[in-house]
DNA sequence: CACTATTTAATTGTGTATAATTAAATAAAA
DNA sequence: TTTTATTTAATTATACACAATTAAATAGTG
């Protein structure tokens, strides 16, 4: 039993450093997306939409691994801020595109310096960084796949 | 241009297949924690508590990295539920204890099992896994330090 | 001792997250 | 072609998260 108490510190949780660093980057990232007036979670979205111009709802819940009681709310707030517009498809009216307004566009060369500044603070290597990344990808993907079951 | 819009692809964000992974193992705890009727943060909560029998609520915050915010209404939530005891300390009265019912004592044994359950179902090593973890850790430490200055 | 600063929880307001349900639309099958 | 199943967002309810403020208590200073 000592053995099995052991297994439940918090210090020999995997989890709970994944948890808690996520929180601790959302944190750093704060003051440089205040300069752009959204939230994390708003970010990433954007960053999606900088890539594709236009997806649907679901398209985006894929790639951010979010569902629409989530994006749906926030995307209304980001419209309110003009950022992106929400329109249903005439072929499928089920479907929801959501697209960037021209404000939500320029955004991204306010937002381009970003990740420079996020990696200097660490004082890790490119390298170090990258290879903590691809295993991280790599256990997503796992998980991701565990759960759609 | 096109280097620094290449660094705000989603697939380039350390950040974010943290954040993304972070919420994938709180899916893959759900059915294991439904069973103890818990949620994943209150885990967390109850992991500290096997452990240290009895915590003020800043020390709480302190080990988890989580504010009065989040823990005041989690912690009445628990005590709700007749897993904890709130009770103000008599030499400073503004000081909250936490401390565990016998119910929330029992909940430990049948939490055992948990570590090793999640841990089967990656399918990596044991030292792959310590391995990132004490790389977490170690960003993690980094990042608080610097969110706190 | 009075006054100020600090500490500690609680509260408030906003914004995610997610499970579960609903509703509408499309596709597939009998 | 009616019926059934599936797909897709939206909605609802619950539970975090965190910034900012408040309030109470203690500690420190002159």
């Amino acid at each position: 039993m000592e053995q099995l108490y052991k297994q439940l510190q918090l210090e020999n949780q995997l989890c709970f450093s994944i948890y808690a660093t996520s929180r601790e980057i959302t944190k750093v990232y704060k003051p440089l997306l205040d300069k752009l007036g959204v939230t994390y979670p708003q970010y990433l979205a954007l960053l999606v939409l900088w890539e594709h111009e236009t997806l649907s709802v679901k398209k985006m819940g894929e790639l951010l691994y979010l569902d629409s009681g989530t994006l749906t709310p926030m995307l209304k707030r980001m419209q309110d801020q003009e950022l992106v517009i929400r329109q249903r498809s005439h072929e499928d009216e089920r479907v929801v595109f959501i697209s960037l307004t021209e404000k939500g566009k320029k955004l991204r060369d306010k937002a381009c310096h970003i990740p420079e500044e996020v990696f200097s603070m660490t004082n890790k290597s490119q390298g170090e960084l990258e290879k903590l990344k691809e295993t991280l990808q790599g256990l997503l993907q796992l998980l991701h796949t565990y759960n759609q079951k």
